[in-house]
Formats: structure tokens, sequence, C-alpha cells
DNA sequence: CGCCTTTGACCTGCGC
DNA sequence: GCGCAGGTCAAAGGCG
């Protein structure tokens, strides 16, 4: 039990397993079966049916003449099962470009598949009649050539992606090197800065100074003697006295700490009730924490996933306070307060679109001050890193934080078009990054995300993508495997991470049916549980050498 | 009985 | 200064 920042009691509950690892039971036992074909079976055996209702061959000639009618399932499930327990001859090194072949190779695949069971359905209810020879030759002489120009097109795209990887990791090792020394310059800048700051404050408290210089020391002075001086306030003219009987030891508050021990060093006169009553002289350094504090308290990350309930499971434990109407919108908006520790800032809102109410958009603000459960560590590395992503751009309003090399997250998701999966909006009152989670069946999103945790990792860490686990569509690998499981345990992700690998290791490692990922990609927006989840995932993936890594301590001790 | 939600009042910032 | 809208407070009531 603790209190909440009014003195109320409320229980905490501590979920260390979480309720999501059951609500992916039925997920996890659909993803076991395998519905569609592989990138191998669309290019190499398969049987297909053109659209036109010609049936297609292509490979059945060559397996041995026997010529089949319509695909078959039991093969095809074999095939899978072969395809998936086979390594894949992936280069690690550059993960990107199979993964973007295959993308191609499932969406020609998946467009042969499509109309096979078209005509397949319209077979069965006799629009089709079967032994249509000619239009079946017809039909598989045009797949053939389609399927050999884009082959041919695919070879080239490859040769291209993979100039590009090339020149993507010499750009990203050439930005690291950038962002280091910008990394120095910042930090130089900061030393020159404080110390600056100092040497005003001792110019501005001359006074203090020379009275403080003047007054006994503290060996002369008798235990309980009072001392008093006062202090000439440059900025407003005032005076103001002192006194060292009323002195707290010390003043943890942000205002008083950096001048207390400038005053006090050396001098030993305890001077908080100084400090206290000194608030025109508390500014330059202070101030600037100050601001960044602010700012990250109303840095907002808004989160868009379909949902019929009426708030998402992030996981932490949050009390209602407040409902309100807001304009231009029929859904009343509702306000959370984290109550897992006492005086935690962090804030939440939960709201339904207006345009479609089948969407929920909660908006959290603020970083937790306590330890996490597995199950909200993610989504609270989310809002983190997003609120820093923000803060590094939030000296204009203008957007150009995003130029900033730091915002390489930002600037990967949030590229120039109206289809972006985050969204930075400036015109808001508070500046808000947007992950809209409805649009996660979106390849487009999907590599977009990927890109930028890769682009993310590859500066966190060596340079090359080598480290970072690809849970979106890289097969992984036995070793990769471990890392990423490794790396998800210490995450604090927990089993929900662990269910989501182990969905994306089943459903990607060979890409076996696009159809099949969509849906499952459909099922994870609608599916709030997993919704919530995947964003966990997501920060977690996007955290975990950043920001995040205030976060990770928790569960990684 | 204690916790949580509801809801009207109040506070604050902003634009006119 | 005023009005509006968003955000927060806190008393009252509901629920287990």
């Amino acid at each position: 039990m603790d209190k909440d920042g009014r003195g109320r009691r409320s229980l905490e509950i501590t979920d260390s397993s979480g309720s999501k690892s059951g609500s992916f039971d039925s997920f996890n036992s659909t993803s076991n079966r395998s519905t569609g074909p592989s990138d191998d079976d669309f290019s190499s055996g398969i049987s297909f049916l053109a659209k036109d209702g010609g049936r297609v061959d292509d490979g059945c000639v060559a397996e041995g003449g026997r010529k089949r009618v319509a695909v078959d399932e039991m093969d095809f499930f074999a095939k899978a099962e072969k395809n998936q327990a086979r390594p894949t001859s992936t280069d690690q090194d550059v993960p990107d470009l199979s993964l973007q072949n295959e993308d191609l190779a499932m969406n020609i695949g998946f467009r042969l598949f499509s109309a096979n069971l078209e005509v397949e359905q319209q077979m069965v209810q006799g629009q089709v009649p079967h032994d249509d020879e000619k239009t079946v030759n017809n039909g598989l002489a045009r797949l053939r050539a389609e399927l050999a120009r884009m082959k041919e097109e695919n070879q080239q795209l490859k040769n291209t992606l993979q100039k590009a990887a090339d020149n993507y990791n010499a750009l990203s090792s050439h930005l690291m090197k950038l962002v280091q020394e910008q990394n120095i310059k910042i930090h130089e800048h900061e030393v020159e800065v404080d110390s600056r700051n100092k040497e005003e404050y001792n110019e501005r408290v001359v006074v203090p100074k020379q009275l403080l210089d003047l007054r006994p020391s503290p060996s002369s002075m008798a235990p309980n003697e009072e001392f008093h001086g006062s202090v000439r306030d440059e900025g407003t003219h005032e005076d103001r006295s002192f006194c060292n009987i009323d002195a707290e030891e010390t003043t943890p508050s942000m205002d008083g700490k950096e001048v207390s021990s400038v005053i006090t060093s050396g001098q030993g006169l305890k001077t908080s009730s100084l400090v206290q009553e000194m608030p025109n002289l508390l500014h330059s350094k202070n101030s600037d924490q100050q601001d960044h504090e602010a700012t990250m308290r109303k840095a907002r990350v808004s989160v868009r996933a379909r949902s019929d309930a009426p708030t998402i499971n992030d996981g932490c434990h949050w009390r209602k306070y407040g409902q309100k109407k807001a304009k231009g919108n029929p859904c009343p908006r509702a306000y959370f307060r984290c109550t897992m520790a006492e005086n935690c800032p962090v804030r939440r809102q939960v709201q339904r679109c207006a345009e479609d109410q089948s969407v929920l958009i909660t908006t959290y603000e603020g970083t937790h001050n306590h330890e996490l459960p597995p199950a909200a560590m993610a989504m609270a590395s989310i809002t983190s890193a997003a609120a820093s992503m923000l803060l590094s751009g939030s000296t204009t309003s203008t957007g150009e934080g995003l130029m900033n090399p730091n915002n390489l997250l930002a600037r990967a998701i949030m590229p120039n078009s109206s289809s972006s999966m985050a969204m930075i909006s400036a015109s808001a009152p508070f500046p808000t990054v947007t992950l809209d989670l409805t649009q996660t069946q979106n390849p487009i999103h999907r590599q977009r995300w990927k890109t930028a945790l890769q682009f993310q990792a590859s500066l966190a860490n060596t340079g090359s993508f080598a480290s970072l686990p690809q849970v979106f569509d890289q097969p992984l690998h036995s070793n990769k495997s471990t890392l990423s499981g490794l790396q998800m345990s210490s995450m604090g992700v927990g089993d929900v991470g662990a269910k989501f690998l182990q969905l994306k290791s089943q459903s990607s490692t060979q890409w076996r049916s696009l159809a099949d990922t969509v849906s499952k990609a459909t099922a994870i927006a609608n599916d709030t549980n997993f919704t919530a989840a995947f964003v966990s995932w997501l920060s977690t993936a996007m955290g975990c050498k950043g920001d995040g890594d205030t976060h990770q301590t928790a569960d990684s001790k």
C-alpha cells in the first residue's frame, strides 16, 4: 500500500507476469498454423492460376510432368515446414536487403496466390471450366514471362539495395563520429557555461561573500552563536537579511542545491534559508534544468490504437482524477494519474477519436519516478524516449529539432509524408509525438519502424546492424534469437516480448504468407493488449540504448 | 470501511 | 479585462 499525492491510500498490485500473456494465447495458437505459401513456394514450386481463369503450374512440369489442378495444401504446409527448419542464408551484416527483396517477392507471390484462390473459388462454384487447356497455357506463359521479368527486376533491385546499404553503413559510421564529436563539444560547452555561471554568481553575490568573509570562522564561533548578515540583490536592488540559526542542514531542492554549494564551499555556513530567500539570484543552470524538467513534463506521447476497451492495459496503475468534455469531440476525455508511487508526475489522458470512435487515443505525459513492473517498463521507455526526442527538438516550434542527429528515430519514422506512422505536432499547446498503431498492417510503416530502430541501434552500438534484434521481419538465427531473448528479458518486457518474438519467429522466419501476416497485423492493430505489447516492445527497442536505459535497471538487476 | 469514480467548481493560460 | 477551453481539485456517492 502506498499513498498518492493527496495522502489517500491506494493498493499497489505488482503484476509481474502480467495479464497480457493470457491474452496472447489465442493469437499464438493461430500463429502456429501456416496458411499461405512461402517465398520459395512462389518462386519455384506451387501451382498457380492466372487471374483471368487460366491455370498455371509454375514448375510442375519440371518436377516430372505431374499437373496439379490446385494448390495442394498438404504439400504446401510440408514445404513450409521444411523451409522453416532450413537455415537461411541471409547475411546478417546486411539484413535489410534480403528482407526488402522478400517483401518484393512476397508482393508478387501474394498476387499470384490471391489469383489462385480466387479462381479456385470460382471453380468450386462452377463459374470456370476445369479443362480449358488453352486458357491454362496462355495464363501459364504470361505468368512465366512476368515472373522472369520480376526476377530480373528483383536482381537489379537487390544490387541497388546492396549499394544503398553500403552507403547507409558508411554514412551511419560517419554520423556516429559526428554525433560523438558533437557530444564532446556539448559537454565542453556545458562545463564552460557551468563555470561561467559560477563566476557570474560569485560576482552577483559579492556583497554576501564579503560579509561571509568577514564573519567569524566556524571554529571561532560558539556552537549556538547567531550570525546575521544581509544580501543585496543586484537584480532587484533589495536588501535581504539572513541568519544562520534557522538554516537546515541541506536543501535538496533544485533551486538551492547549486547555489548553496557555491556559498558554503570552504565557508562552513549553513545558508539554506538564505538560498530560499534569494530566488532572483538563482538563474543560469538551475533555470535550464527547470526548463528541461518542465519540457519533459509537458512533452507528450500519444498512442492511437483501435480498441473497444475503455483504456489500454499498459502495465501501470492509474487513478482517474477527472473527466472533461473536450471541444469538438462528443466523447469525454478522462484524466489519470500514476498511482504506483507517491508523487509520480506521470499523467495519462484517454479519449476516443472524434472521427473514428473505434480509435482510442492514449496520451502520456511525464516520466515515472519509480521502478516499474516489466509489463509497464517499455511503455514508460517510449514516453521517455519520445519526450527526450521532443526535447531535443523543442527549442523551436519549426521542427528543426528533427535535424538534430540524435533525432534519427524521429526522422526515420516521420518522413515528409502524410501517411507517417508517427507525427510531431508543433501547433499543439504541448509538443506531442503521436504513434499511430491503427496502421501497423501497412508495410511502409512497418519498414519505417524497422529502419528507425536499426538506425538507432546502429548509432548506439557499433555502427553495424549485427547487435539489433531483428524483430520485424528478419529471420532469427539461433545465436540472434538468444541475443534477442536476452535483450528482451533484460529489457523487462518479459513474456510479452517473448510471445511477440515467438510469434514473429514463427510467422516471419520465412514469411510464409503475406495474407497470414496481414491478417495477423490487422489482429495486432485490433487487439488492445497486443497493441500495447507491440508498443512496449517497440519502445524497448527504441529506448534500449538511449533514454530507455533509465528504465532498464529495474528488470535487469 | 476503504477505495474508486463521478462531477461540479475552481484554477490557469491564452486569445481577443 | 473578459471569455473560453483545458486541466485539476475535492466532496459526494457507489461499490465490493
